[in-house]
DNA sequence: TTTTGAGTTGTTCGA
DNA sequence: GTCGAACAACTCAAA
């Protein structure tokens, strides 16, 4: 008479770096089998398109705080590195597991292996489990009435608004049935996602701490801030009016059901709350804008648009990126992003509209370096939302809405205040010329201690001339179709 | 099948 | 200084 080992569940993470709402966790807590959970860095995964490198530093972070979260259950995270595939076959062995529990993953290309994988386990006679989590509807299910997909956000939100409530947040275990032993893991630093000479996410602790708790206290303390008042002051970026809960939520850290409910009852004006939902429910479109054309990082949605001819300039990308471009607004924008792995939403319009528009610069490679040094980068966000500024995309805007940089920046950071913050060279300028240094008096320029061209980049290109290129630009394609 | 109403985020120009 | 119109049609979604 021995007595039987039981045999074990795997809890696969990926996307969902979270034990709150976190329906695989639930459920393999409810099997009442003892529960390995694993993370496993796979290389392919991340050449299909999801984490750049400011992602990486932050997953580095956020696994560290599962590996808490779980300890604090009785447990802990797994970490494995390599394809997914045979880690789990390996895992299986070693636990004598027959069943892989998880949330789904709603990209294509995660989908496409998720998929694969699953086959494959199902061979050797394992069975995948996957739920729902990391959207709040199904894009295979949520079409219009002649099924297909929205490729209009309105009527979109409408179909939201009537489907209903989404399902209740589910409450994290109390604990987790360990393992009666713990097969080998990785350790975090092995897998090498922290940068090194530079240190470029030195500053990302000012404003960033990863992880679940955080994501959570984040979301406690927009309901008391930021909630109200949000419909205005979401558009300035000097304000503290926004949730910030976008890199949580990129990386799962927080659940888009728990987001949603948590804003019911409260007391706010009905078009702040709607507003903020709405936002959430953009999300929600990439994702299904994505998931109907996988292509959208890559091709231009309405191919109407392919015949546009863009500039390969070097020269020019590297100053936007680097925030030299001599338009204040757009280079306080590339700086944030470049120091803390983020921008606001606004200004993310302002430089997307002054790379595509007005350097004339495909919308792919600003998409790309946004993917890379973005906290908070999402396939889906990302892709849709330059489509958009580029006008290649759904819902996109008309052709003739360009950004000007002066205007915006006057319009929303009116004391300069957001400039001065992450332009500092620009800080002693007058509110007056804090938008236009380019045309303040050399008074005012020597009170201020700028130099244009020296201290400060004079403007890379005249606003007015590159708006009337662009114009003629998308102008020539109506005629030719 | 046809019709109808509508479409995230802007700027400029002229009255 | 303020305000409305023009900037373009086109396609989507639903009735």
């Amino acid at each position: 008479m021995s007595a039987q080992v039981p045999s074990a569940v795997l809890l696969w993470f990926r996307k969902d770096l979270r034990l709150d709402d976190n329906l695989a966790l639930v459920s393999a807590a409810r099997s009442g089998q003892p529960v390995v959970p694993v993370y496993i860095w796979d290389a392919d995964d991340r050449q299909a398109g999801s984490l750049g490198s400011a992602q990486d530093w932050w997953l580095h972070h956020s696994l560290a705080a599962l590996d808490d979260r779980l300890r604090a259950l009785g447990s802990r995270l797994l970490i494995r590195k390599g394809k997914a595939l045979p880690q789990l076959q390996d895992l299986c062995r070693q636990t004598g597991a027959r069943k892989i529990i998880c949330n789904h993953r709603c990209d294509p290309p995660a989908a496409s292996i998720d998929r694969a994988v699953s086959a494959a386990l199902a061979e050797d006679g394992i069975e995948t489990e996957s739920h729902a989590g990391q959207l709040l509807h199904d894009p295979a299910r949520l079409l219009t009435g002649s099924g297909g997909p929205y490729r209009v956000y309105t009527p979109f939100w409408k179909t939201l608004e009537r489907s209903g409530e989404p399902r209740e947040p589910v409450e994290a275990p109390r604990n987790l049935e360990a393992p009666s032993s713990w097969p080998r893991s990785e350790m975090l630093e092995s897998l090498g996602l922290l940068p090194r000479r530079p240190d470029w996410a030195s500053a990302f602790p000012e404003v960033w701490t990863p992880g679940e708790a955080a994501a959570l206290e984040k979301l406690d303390a927009f309901l008391e801030d930021g909630l109200d008042g949000y419909e205005t002051g979401r558009d300035f970026p000097a304000r503290p009016a926004t949730s910030l809960l976008s890199p949580h939520l990129a990386m799962g850290e927080i659940s888009p059901y728990r987001i949603w409910h948590a804003t019911r009852g409260r007391n706010v004006s009905g078009g702040d709350l709607v507003r903020f939902r709405k936002e959430l429910a953009w999300r929600e479109f990439c994702y299904h804008l994505l998931f109907h054309f996988p292509d959208l990082a890559d091709k231009n949605w309405n191919s109407r648009f392919d015949p546009l001819r863009w500039h390969s300039d070097e020269t020019a990308f590297r100053r936007w990126a680097e925030g030299k471009t001599g338009y204040p607004i757009v280079d306080a924008g590339m700086r944030q992003l470049w120091r803390h792995g983020f921008m606001h939403n606004r200004v993310r319009m302002i430089t997307a509209s002054f790379l595509v528009k007005d350097l004339m610069i495909d919308w792919r490679e600003g998409e790309r370096w946004f993917r890379e040094t973005l906290v908070d980068a999402d396939p889906a966000s990302n892709s849709a939302n330059w489509q958009w500024v580029a006008g290649t995309g759904a819902d996109a805007s008309p052709f003739f809405r360009i950004f000007n940089p002066i205007l915006q920046g006057e319009k929303f950071d009116p004391e300069g205040t957001y400039v001065r913050q992450f332009v500092p060279e620009l800080a002693g300028l007058d509110d007056k010329y804090i938008h236009r240094p380019f045309e303040a008096p050399a008074k005012a320029l020597e009170k201020a201690g700028i130099a244009l061209g020296e201290t400060y980049p004079q403007p890379i290109v005249d606003h007015g001339k590159a708006r009337t290129a662009a114009l003629a630009a998308y102008g020539a394609l109506k005629d030719q179709s």
